[in-house]
This record gives structure tokens, C-alpha cells and sequence, in this order.
DNA sequence: TTGACATATCGTGAAAGTTCGATATATAAT
DNA sequence: ATTATATATCGAACTTTCACGATATGTCAA
């Protein structure tokens, strides 16, 4: 987890809001998991077309943004099928806050 | 207080160092305070010609590294004679790190 | 195996950030 | 007033980021 690396993932306001529609995203991708085959969840995974859709940018932008956000530690991926799951990296997240508390 | 001005700020490696140098100021500024007159202190308060021999970097780019934290709220500074003084804004900072546990 | 769809990667022009030297401004000392 | 010093601002070359369309890759269905 380079620090230099998450600033500057969150030096873009649809990667900020990636990042805090990710923290409840029931709430913000209403169909979460429609493509997942019973008994399998992604638990906070949401698929790129849907995050896509929401950021309102091409697919190239977004997907560009989620592989940057997940290199920096801050989202991590699982590939069902065709579709990728982002969620959240909550370890990566809580040595963040932490780091932000002892560091700066 | 712009979250993103801050990780923009926060996104290179001399102003993080800046940020981090002025936590422990009579650490890693041995002379600091120097110019001030007696009875007179900057609590926490570097000079910039004392910032910008640790920062390596032209005089230039340190003056505006320092007016761009400014800027984004995570300095604040003070004027004595021809000397300007930074020092951290603690209360942006904690600010700040209220947002970073309860929005990211 | 072909076609359809989701996602990833590539290439690119435009925009923004980096970093410097030169110069301007402000203050202090002579 | 002139000079010296500290800091700020300007202008410019260079690098990086942005954001897209085009294209490639991977996966499933027919």
C-alpha cells in the first residue's frame, strides 16, 4: 500500500465516489448480483457495467479507474463468468485510516 | 476544506514529507525559529528557506508547494518580517480524518 | 464454431501538473 | 535612497493524467 498512489486514486471525484458508492452498495446499484448463479454472492461486489452506468463515463474510463483504484489497494476484484465484481479492500482501508491517524 | 485538493496535495512525495516534517518541527528543523524575536513564537512554525533546503527543491516550487497546501487547508501560515512561517492546520487535519473514518 | 456480450487494453489528443529560472514584491539594514 | 535578503509570482518546457473510441480478449449460449 503506497500512500502517494491511494492520494492520488482519490484525486479524482468519480473515483472518490466509486470508492463511497462501494461502502453501501445496495443502497447504490439497486440490481447488485443480478448475474450471480444461486448461492454465490459477491458480498459489496458490484459488476463494471453497473458502476459504469452510475459514474456516467465510457467503459474504458471505468474500467481504467477500477484496475488503477484496485493496483493502489483501495478495491479488490472477483471474476464470475464474464462479468468482474469490485468491492471494497477493507484490510488496505482500515491500514489507511490508520496510517492517516499515526503518519499525518 | 476539498477532500480532493487535499489528495491532490497529499499525491507527491515532497509535500507529504512536508506535511509529515512539520508534525515533529524541532526534530527535522533543528534552527527553527531562528529570525523570530524574543518572546515571540510561531508554535510549530517553519521558515521557508529552512522547508525548502529539507525539501531539495528549488525555492520556487517550494513557495508554491506551500502556498498549494495552503490552499487545500492543510497549512496555514504566519508573517514575521520578511519570514513566512508555516506550520500545520491541525484543525483541517482532524477535520479531515473525521471525513476519512466516517465518508471513505 | 459462431455470435453476442462483459471487460480489458491500446493509442491518442487535450488538459492539468511539475519544476525550474527569471523576475517582482516586501521587509530590514546601512 | 540603496542594498541585501526572504518570499511570491510569472512564463515556459516537460511530464503526467484524463477520457475517449477502437480494438482485443475472455466467456457463455446457440
Amino acid at each position: 500500500m503506497e500512500p502517494i498512489d491511494v492520494f492520488k486514486a482519490l484525486s479524482n471525484e468519480t473515483r472518490l465516489n466509486i470508492l463511497k458508492w462501494l461502502k453501501e452498495p445496495e443502497k447504490h446499484f439497486p440490481k447488485q448480483g443480478a448475474h450471480l448463479p444461486k448461492g454465490v454472492s459477491v458480498k459489496g461486489g458490484v459488476c463494471v457495467g453497473d458502476i459504469q452506468e452510475k459514474a456516467k463515463a465510457s467503459q474504458s474510463t471505468v474500467s481504467q479507474y477500477l484496475n488503477m483504484m484496485q493496483n493502489a489497494g483501495l478495491l479488490e476484484s472477483v471474476r464470475y463468468g464474464q462479468w468482474t465484481y469490485y468491492r471494497r479492500n477493507e484490510e488496505t482501508l482500515s491500514r489507511l485510516a490508520e496510517y492517516f491517524k499515526t503518519e499525518i
